[in-house]
RNA sequence: GGCGAGUUCGUCUAGUUGGCCCAGGACGUCAGGUUUUCAUCCUGAAGAUCAGGAGUUCGAAUCUCCUACUCGCUACCA
């Protein structure tokens, strides 16, 4: 049998982590074993319909490089995989269920349930719609045929409902934590089909994966206690009913639960792959993309929550996960997301990068504030300051003062670095570095050793005064590279400006 | 409330059939080293009585039972 599995949100809004999550590890599963990964979009519910969401999670996965063999904007022989475009399939199999004796209409209104779920309430139990309460009801159990043909002939909404055996053991059998029973008369009769015509997500998804030759569903534990149903609903059906594999929940950093969109704007880090404009509350929400990770340590970092190889190997690569991903290395307890596992995972992949990958990331920074300058020269910076980087944002930050004369200087480095007569060593130096045409690194540095050796002068107190005129502050590279790549006159330039700057502040 | 699932360092986790585990790795933390500085990098340290209890066993993180806690589900949403 082929392995076909599928990824299927509903465009309800931007792809939240945790759904890329279980997109990554259905992909590795289906790659791992020569299969096919769909993508299917479960937009049953009009009411919840977002504008843009599908284009977002398209876009989203184009991103992470993650591809979609068949599907929504791809195709394949299986289509339409968009379920709303499905919509007339759906209720035949619904009335099947019904002449087989699996599933009945309901007529009840949805004002009556909730009057009957306050009531139960009222009595500290919860109402269900089941084997002990649909005799109760108004539908084709209760009601005559001829009063049961009479609504449906004359448009009464009505509703398909599951009808479960009573008081049988139901098996499922799942992948991650194996064997599972629960009794029937524990679930109540799930709505198979609306009012409004559309399936429920119990009977699409059904009617689905099976004509969609689903092998494994890899979807979130929170599906978890449907699995009964779903599997009844397969039996009901006469069909095989694929694997199961519910994947263990991301959970917040702080406290317990499910990683929500507001965690992410409390805590500082994205939930989401891409930025994301709500079109009706107009919040935006972060990105990762725009927040400066690099696609490939999303993935990797991602794939290693609520999984590993089983050894101790942390970096990999998409091939990597592929060939090493198996089901049964993912773990069984949720996984707390963590901003300081991301981060690092992040500065690991822009210190494997070189220059000519992470080029047009920092270009772009640099041309959003108006600065352009040779590649070359752009590259050598990248080349220099790319391992204090943990975001491609942090380009600005940490580079500015190669493209950017400092305008202020650090008042606390000054305190400890700027002493009186500072300015005039440094002139000192300036006259040193040019004299040496055509300049070159390795002499400057050892002319400027000399003549400070010489003239007995304290090197850390010269050395960091020129760094804070020629950078603002008392950090960054090696200082002979960062003269090196500035030019001795704009050096002297910017040495100049300092001792004014400061002495006359002084 | 009912049903289900989960529970190893702060976090992610290793720990396949009980002994090589008084529990290993990574992130983070702390301390040294490297550096004119900061970051990187290197070295090292602290950090889990394996949720708790009772059993089985010569021996349990690994098996059994009970308890606790956490999470998930409990819609004509997915």
């Amino acid at each position: 049998m082929n392995t076909r599995v599928r990824f299927a949100p509903s465009p309800t809004g931007p792809l939240h982590i945790g759904g890329v999550r279980t997109a990554l590890y259905n992909y590795l599963f289906a790659k791992k074993n020569n299969g096919t990964f769909l993508l299917r979009i479960e937009d049953t519910d009009q009411t919840r319909f977002v504008e843009g969401a599908e284009a977002y999670i398209v876009e989203a996965f184009k991103w992470l490089g993650l591809t979609f063999d068949e599907g929504v904007g791809i195709g394949g022989a299986h289509g339409p995989y968009r379920q709303s475009e499905r919509k007339a399939l759906y209720k035949p199999y619904a009335e099947q269920l019904v002449r087989d004796g699996w599933a009945y209409y309901a007529f009840d209104t949805a004002e009556e349930l909730d009057a009957k779920r306050k009531e139960a309430e009222a009595e500290k139990k919860t109402f269900q719609y089941d084997a002990n309460t649909r005799m109760g009801m108004v539908n084709s159990l209760t009601l005559p045929a001829e009063e049961v043909t009479r609504r449906l002939e004359s448009g009464d909404h009505y509703v398909i409902r599951f009808k479960y055996p009573d008081n049988v053991d139901i098996h499922v059998h799942d992948l991650i934590r194996g064997e599972v029973v629960i009794n029937s008369s524990l679930l109540d009769d799930k709505v198979l089909y609306k009012s409004d015509g559309m399936p429920t997500y119990h009977l699409a998804n059904i009617v689905d994966d099976h004509l969609m030759e689903i092998s494994h569903v890899i979807r979130g534990e929170e599906w978890l206690p449907f699995a009964p149903l779903h599997v009844m609903r397969y039996k009901a059906f006469g069909w095989d009913a694929p694997q199961f594999a519910p994947l263990p929940l991301l959970l917040k950093p702080d406290g317990n639960g499910k990683l929500s969109k507001r965690d992410g704007d409390r805590l500082g880090f994205p939930v989401f792959p891409l930025q994301w404009h709500d079109p009706k509350s107009g919040e935006t929400s972060s990105g990762y993309r725009e927040s400066g990770y690099l696609p490939d340590a999303v993935i990797n970092m991602l794939a290693l929550l609520g999984w590993n190889p089983g050894n101790d190997q942390e970096m990999m690569t998409l091939d990597e996960l592929i060939e090493l991903f198996s089901i049964d290395k993912i773990s069984k307890a949720g996984a707390k997301f963590s901003l300081d596992k991301a981060k690092w995972f992040n500065h690991e992949y822009i210190l494997q990068k070189s220059a000519d990958e992470l080029y047009p990331h920092f270009a772009k920074i640099l041309a959003d504030k108006g600065i352009s300058t040779e590649e070359s020269y752009i590259k050598s910076v990248i080349d220099l300051i790319k391992e204090r980087l943990n975001f491609l944002g942090d380009f600005w930050d940490q580079a500015s003062y190669f493209f950017v004369a400092p305008t202020e200087y650090d008042p606390q480095a000054l305190k400890k670095r700027w002493k009186e007569g500072t300015g005039e060593k440094l002139r000192a130096i300036d006259s040193i570095l040019t004299s040496i045409q055509p300049f070159d690194k390795m002499q400057a540095h050892d002319a400027v050793m000399k003549h400070i050796q010489d003239n007995e002068l304290n090197m850390g107190q010269v050395l960091n005064s020129l760094r804070i005129a020629l950078v603002g502050t008392a950090k960054g590279p090696e200082l002979f590279t960062i003269i090196e790549l500035l030019g001795v006159d704009e050096v002297v330039r910017r040495v100049e400006r300092a001792i004014g700057v400061i002495e006359a502040g002084q």
